[in-house]
DNA sequence: CGCACTTTAGTACACAACGTAAGGAAGTGG
DNA sequence: CCACTTCCTTACGTTGTGTACTAAAGTGCG
């Protein structure tokens, strides 16, 4: 233990003034001044500091006030960039942004399947590599490589992957260090749901005073909490499983030896076992009936109920039901105002989860009263986590840990 | 908003390393600059200034290690002292506590029953002036007085409490200003739950890199949550309403609306209920059936349950059962390695809760390969709500909130 | 258009807090 | 007794912030 008190160096407050122009898009240096409680001295200095690293720049004046018109600051988007990879079991994602969370350059190959680690992360590599070269950015202002992956992590800093055909298969495999012997930039390594969460913050520009928590469903469900702004990861790293949540004490039988988690009532995988139950529907929607096809056999399911089908919306209402309880329960003990819904398996159906999840806090919630808890679908689309695992490697570049309230 | 970065002022230092001597008990001075970060030379000064104030004491030499014996600091415990009260429906605690947190004077009333709440304000500012009379301290020495509620934070800062007869009576009652207009001190308000966490992490010299959370059982469940060396209070200070976290979707109505709550299934009211049904248990137990009698009805089958009766114990049993779900999907959530059993319904059969907590988590909690997650009985006993305001008088105005990790 | 006023931005200097370096104090072990 | 270790303090330099003042750039009214 070493590192805790030391000063106001001018890091953190460079760091903690950037985090607020970053939320904020566009501001003046006054604005600054104002809300990071520094005095317009102080705030100068700063900035200019900032402009001299071209990490900010100025873009204009603001509104005649009856004085001197501010200048406006903001971002410099081109100064920085970051890659984010979101490594799936259908697919793999990689996404080039700018400093403000905009995609440069993006791509998409196919998941990881039940490839050993080891052929995976060279193939990943190699793939990194090309889209580097093909971003045409400078290299110098690529801050580091960001990975998002479904796991758990480790006790030495490893990364668990849940694959479809074994589970655990990657347990003891380091896919950070890996990578950082292949790749000559900072790596972080987080698991999607958090990297989604991130994502969010940075790109959808929320300020860090506020605290909220995104939902990230892919083969399951995972939460992603992001408070003081900073990433909450708990005693291990391991926050957000809230796919074992106890939703049914009598409920069926879950491969994790609980009765009644979420995931085995309203993950894809228990969405399409209903489905399959339906022989006609099964039919109709050529379901594959296989354990590697679930996610798109989900899709398919999805897809009819974004085009009305009752039986499909049905489904997915079931589902969407669980995890408003799920939601609801999360939101007592945390006292939410916000929640974001992400990830490819609310691609189709986003609005339907959204809806169930609003009507059940809304007419539940313990904090009703005194404010709503907002439920929103994602901004960012299907790439939500890559995009986050970019996101967290500039928030952990740019802005480390914001301190004070 | 107008405070956020201000550089490393001396209160900041000195409140962190306060904090820090707090939580070892008893260190050296090359301990605190390890622990800290500081160098020596700054240790020194802050640790001059912390002794010139009274706040600690020099208390004798640490073992030889080939040099210079190490000056020992631990508080000096009469340098400050806080009072606690803890309002709850069957009984009022009050506790006088010196700056460890240890209990000098102490005092039980009649609860605040269906008193109206001026009536009930009136009745406790006298007591309490009382007691501190009685205490002997010196008033200089008071920093505050903490106040532990049952309910929930109003928009204004006011405090809504739940009574027995009428739910919300209080409601539109601004408890906190009603009290500090009659006392000449700082008064803190928050619900029991957090109160008694922040009575373990005071008194428990708790480390403040540890995150954990405290369960307190008096009329139904509530969790408080430590984090940072901070309780988190979520968006609107209502964090830790885990009575109606979904257990059982097909389970009881619950009279909030929703069905199969942790409060509906395992709080007391629920025990007695279940104890009501069996004719032969009711007449031994002698449970007067009254909604007003429920707490100590409750304590009475704890006592048999404790003393070993098998009808008692399968009953309690059967709410220990429903609270180690929740606290297994609370810690899959949140990544906890640390929970606290805590109030007056876990003061006859606390070690039932906590065994079976522990069975649950250690079989199928998310985190378990990694760490375990300790459930511990507080060891604060029964007045663990009335010790912990205390404590939040001390942290709030001693150490004040501490940063960065 | 000129002049008084407002708002923004930057500079100079003082102050506060921490680190570095050096040395004194208090002990151990040969 | 003396070399060495460890603890603690003092003196001084560096860094970062606030205060006070000034310059710059605008507005609005007569």
């Amino acid at each position: 233990m070493a590192k805790m008190l030391r000063g106001a160096t001018a890091q953190e407050t460079h760091s903690a003034i950037l985090d607020l122009i970053r939320s904020s898009g566009t501001v003046t240096r006054v604005d600054l001044a104002d809300r990071s409680g520094l005095t317009g001295a102080s705030i100068s200095r700063v900035v200019k500091r900032l402009l001299a690293d071209g990490l900010i720049i100025e873009t204009g004046y603001g509104d005649p006030t009856g004085g001197k018109r501010a200048t406006l600051l903001q971002f410099n988007p081109r100064a920085r960039h970051a890659v984010g990879i979101a490594v799936d079991t259908p697919s793999t994602t990689y996404v080039v942004t700018d400093m403000s969370g905009r995609v440069i350059e993006q791509l998409s190959s196919r998941g990881i399947g039940k490839d050993a680690p080891a052929t995976a992360v060279r193939r990943i590599t190699a793939e990194l590599e090309d889209l580097i070269v093909k971003a045409g950015i400078e290299p110098s202002t690529l801050v580091g490589v960001g990975v998002a992956l479904a796991g758990r992590q480790g006790r030495g800093g490893t990364r668990l992957l849940r694959t479809d055909s074994e589970k655990y298969a990657w347990e003891p495999f380091a896919v950070r260090d890996t990578l950082k012997a292949a790749i000559d930039h900072p790596i972080v390594v987080e698991n999607d749901s958090t990297c989604a969460a991130i994502g969010e913050f940075w790109a959808g520009k929320i300020p860090s005073v506020n605290d909220f928590a995104t939902v990230y469903l892919a083969a399951g469900f995972g939460l992603g909490l992001m408070t003081n702004g900073d990433v909450y990861r708990g005693s291990s790293s391991n926050v957000g499983e809230i796919g074992h949540m106890v939703l049914d004490v009598n409920g069926p039988m879950c491969w994790c030896g609980g009765q009644g988690c979420l995931e085995s009532l309203a993950a894809p995988a228990a969405v399409v076992a209903r489905a399959e139950q339906d022989a006609a529907l099964a039919d109709k929607l050529g379901l594959r009936g296989r354990q590697t096809s679930v996610r798109a056999d989900f899709a398919k399911i999805a897809r009819l109920a974004a085009g009305g089908d009752p039986r499909c919306v049905q489904l997915i209402e079931e589902s969407a039901t669980y995890l408003a309880k799920a939601l609801l329960s999360i939101t007592n003990l945390l006292d939410l105002d916000q929640i974001i819904l992400a990830g490819p398996g609310f691609s189709e159906t986003g609005d339907i989860y959204v809806r169930l999840a609003t009507q059940e806090l809304n007419r539940l919630s313990f904090v009703r009263a005194m404010h709503p808890t907002r439920v929103e679908l994602s901004k960012l689309g299907p790439s939500a986590a890559a995009l986050g695992a970019a996101s967290l490697v500039l928030h952990s570049q740019l802005t480390p840990h914001q301190n004070r309230s």
